[in-house]
DNA sequence: CTCTATGCAAAGGTTTTGCACTACC
DNA sequence: GGTAGTGCAAAACCTTTGCATAGAG
């Protein structure tokens, strides 16, 4: 991926609906684009950001997040545990990704395919709901898991 | 759905792991009974019990809920707005269902047909990725919202 | 009768908000 | 320089927990 480009296009965007572009948001981005392939929390981020010694408030971090999402740069995805996860949206808008989430583990995998397009036609012709979005979260076993499942079931897992 | 059937086989299930089954959590099952269509988040499973004149804690509906999810009876979900919501697992466990969140009247749509078949089976050749369970939600326009928007853009929305 | 479940209130964790201060444009 | 953005701390949420009491088996 083109991180300066992607930065410049952010940063395009938040200039032009009027955001100022302050150190803290550009710091912020530089973040996100940097874990583009995690799913960060607020407050993940914000650690991110305070290794890389900025002083920063965790508000400010909740703030600017709540900003890009709302310009459609940033997705916001909650799986089952509670807190808030963030998503560059980069890229085409066509180029979605899944997550599996291993149910032992708990380790997430991204599959970065779209798997639904059949699936959304449908969902046209039958339901005639244009889709413009989707969230789509497996759970189950990853291979890993699988595997240590089979060697042997008396201990040795590595579950949380 | 056959309610009373629900009922003795969810009552039998906490019966049989040693769980007490006390008023309180009879009637909780009840209320998610009557509810199973809508996705009741704790406060609203509260508020339905408050309102058949229960005298209730909080607490109780959270434990309660939490039984029912580690027997595997009730499932957990998140959208984006910060509270779980409970969708109970009746009927067989292959009947999955998904969501159809419409992004500008905010009505969720459920669709009762598992769409994922495929799908899942190509995660399984690909990724080696066991599928247990899945969450799909689509975001995007009803109908109604997608006729309003062609009737005229200039106002009435039923918008939130 | 015992041991689990309840209700309350307090604590915990995440996110939001008020307000004085800072600094971008 | 004016206005939007920041940082801090406090508040507002949702959820969990501790503890004394109540009640199911």
């Amino acid at each position: 991926m083109d991180t300066n480009n992607e930065m410049s296009k952010i940063q395009n965007c938040m200039h032009n609906t009027g955001f100022k572009l302050t150190p803290q948001r550009q710091a912020i981005v530089k973040v996100l684009l940097d874990h583009h392939q995690e799913h960060l929390s607020a407050e993940e981020i914000y650690i991110e950001l305070l290794r890389a010694s900025f002083s920063f408030g965790l508000a400010t971090v909740y703030r600017t997040l709540d900003i890009l999402t709302d310009l459609n740069l940033l997705t916001k995805i909650s799986f089952e545990d509670g807190v808030a996860r963030y998503d560059l949206r980069t890229e085409d808008p066509n180029h979605f990704h899944h997550h599996l989430v291993c149910t032992q583990c708990g380790k997430t995998i991204e599959i970065h395919e779209d798997l639904l397009n059949d699936v959304e036609k449908l969902v046209f012709r039958k339901y005639h709901f244009k889709v413009s979005d989707h969230r789509l979260t497996f759970l189950g076993l990853c291979k890993d898991c699988q595997n240590e499942q089979l060697m042997g079931d008396e201990g040795h897992q590595r579950n949380s």
